[in-house]
Order: structure tokens, then C-alpha cells, then sequence
DNA sequence: CGGTTTGTTCGATCCTTGCCGAACAAAAAA
DNA sequence: TTTTTTGTTCGGCAAGGATCGAACAAACCG
């Protein structure tokens, strides 16, 4: 339950990285603590302990980590505690395939731009156009993409 | 430079998306506006009076537009202002490549994080490594589909 | 030279939001 | 029933950062 000054860099350093992500620092920290804990599971004190921070911090954040499904809850029987470990069954392919949201998101804009010119074949227009084409070609590419890596996944035992 | 009802709500609907994405709004907004304006070039002066924003906000976030690229500026013969326009060069791998390296930062901090464990086979060492082996694919096949995208652009005339 | 145009920069302000502490809830233990 | 454990929720505070306003700079004009 102490951690070594090293261990203590990665935390802050993935709490960091998770900011500039967009995510919280104490997202990040949890992670990171799971990531490097030494052990299968770690209780919600614990993390309070850990990363001096306060309960509902911790409460806020993880059922953030447990929504994304980074994170998996761990019951044992005769125990009241719920324990937290990485998700033994973590499914990248979906959290990449949320994030293609964001991509749509942006795509439909430069539809919905290109819509909502009179000019259809000046700059402005081209440039819409090839970014719907770039974009659609992402879209239409990464689910490939992930496919190719569950296959991958499947075979090579 | 005034602006019909739908195309000021897709000005500040752009401006939520990039927030959303973690950009500013105001960079958003004038990158919306560039989007539907039905003209060729946009004065800094046009910015601050259609987007009803201060010289500086403009200022600092068309400085941003120019730095990743989705910008350019157009100076004319006997004119002093200097314009603006959606980069008639947009290079689209170029901006995909540079968000890769995110993606490149969560690899190296799952690597790191492996090497901090002294338990390398227990439920976190492995879930570090199928991390670190998805990212592994990604930041691998990523730059092969941009190249894709690419020859699809040369030849298909 | 003084005035105007075209921006940039820097300190102040406002808004958002992450985090905290305290109050609350539920369930088990004593 | 009272106490303890294990969290959740909610109001408030403080930090960060986006935007503003004002001062400043540079280039051109008259």
C-alpha cells in the first residue's frame, strides 16, 4: 500500500497524460495505480489511501473508469468490500470504435457545411468535399482495420 | 458579412464540437464561419464584427487555425490586411499523423507501466500487454491506411 | 510629422469544472 | 438498536483557461 517514488511518477505522469486527453488527472491516477499496484485487486479505500484524495473523488471517477469499461468491479463472497481491477476482458475494439464517434461528428459538420453554401465549387467547397472524402474513408477504413485485428486475435494461438 | 439564422446556429454548433474535442470554441466558430461564408477570403476585422468577438480571442485562436494547418493566410497586391481561407493544400495525413502520437503517449506510458510490475503474468501484466499489443497495431497499420488514402488520390482521375 | 489601419500582447475577469468535505444512505455487525 | 463499514451525492471552493479590454507596435497614409 506505499509506493516507491518511480511508481509514483508513472501515476502522476498517466494523470497528466489523461488531462491532456480530456479526461481528469484522477482518472488518470487510478489507472495508473491499477496499472502498476502489484496486486489483482485494490479496494476503494485503498485508492483513497494511495492517492490522497477524497471518497468522492475517487467514487466519481472510478464509475467513470467502470463506464468506459477500463475497469471491472471484483466481489468475493463473505466480503462486503467491491474491489477494482483492469478489466480481465477489456474490449479495445469498442472503446476505439466510440471514439469514431467523435469523427462522424466531425464529418457531418462538413456535410452539413457544404449544404449550407451557395458557392459549391470555389475553395471553400473543395475543401469541404475532400474533407468528407478523408474523413469517409476513415470511417469506412477503421472498422476494417479492427476487424483485421480480431481476426488476428483468433488464429494466432 | 451577416449571417442567416441557420448558418449562425451551425457557427456555434462547430464551436460546442471543438470544444467537445478539446479545442476552444472560438476556434470552432471561426473555422465555421470559413466553412459557410460563400466567399473567397475572410478579413480579420470580418471576424471580430460576425463573430462579435474581441481582436485578441481572434487573434490567438486564427494563430492556432494556422498552426495545425486547417488555415491560410492570402495577401494581395496593394492591400495591407492580410485574408483568410480554408487551406486550399489541406494536408489531412499530415493532421491525422500528429493525433497519432496520443495514441503513440498511451503506448508508451502501458509499456512503462509493464515494466514497473513485478508480477509480469497476473490479470494487470496481461492486460498491459494486450494494450500494449493493440496499440502496437494500430500506430502499425494506421500510417499504412493513410497511404491508401493517398494512392487513391493520385490515380483516380 | 501626426493619424489611421491592422493586428499583437498582456493583465484582468469570468466561467467552467475537478476536487473536497460534509451530509446522507444502506447494509452488516455488535 | 446503535455503531461501523462502504460508499454516494450535493453544495461550495479554488484552479485553470478562454475571452475580453486596453495598451502597445508596426506599417502605411496624408
Amino acid at each position: 500500500m506505499t509506493l516507491n517514488s518511480e511508481k509514483e511518477r508513472f501515476i502522476e505522469d498517466n494523470g497528466l497524460l489523461f488531462e491532456k486527453l480530456g479526461v481528469t488527472r484522477m482518472s488518470g491516477r487510478i489507472l495508473g495505480y491499477l496499472m502498476v499496484a502489484d496486486k489483482e485487486k485494490v479496494s476503494f479505500n485503498e485508492l483513497t489511501a494511495v492517492l490522497k484524495a477524497s471518497k468522492s473523488s475517487i467514487s466519481t471517477n472510478l464509475k467513470m473508469l467502470l463506464q468506459i469499461g477500463f475497469v471491472k468491479p471484483l466481489t468475493l463472497p463473505g466480503e462486503r468490500k467491491t474491489y477494482y481491477m483492469l478489466s480481465p476482458d477489456m474490449d479495445w475494439q469498442a472503446y476505439f470504435s466510440e471514439r469514431l464517434e467523435m469523427i462522424k461528428a466531425m464529418n457531418n459538420m462538413f456535410r452539413k457545411g457544404l449544404k449550407l453554401r451557395t458557392a459549391k465549387k470555389d475553395n471553400a467547397a473543395q475543401w469541404l468535399r475532400k474533407a468528407t472524402e478523408f474523413y469517409g474513408f476513415i470511417i469506412k477504413e477503421f472498422p476494417a482495420m479492427l476487424k483485421r485485428w480480431e481476426e488476428g486475435q483468433n488464429k494466432p494461438g
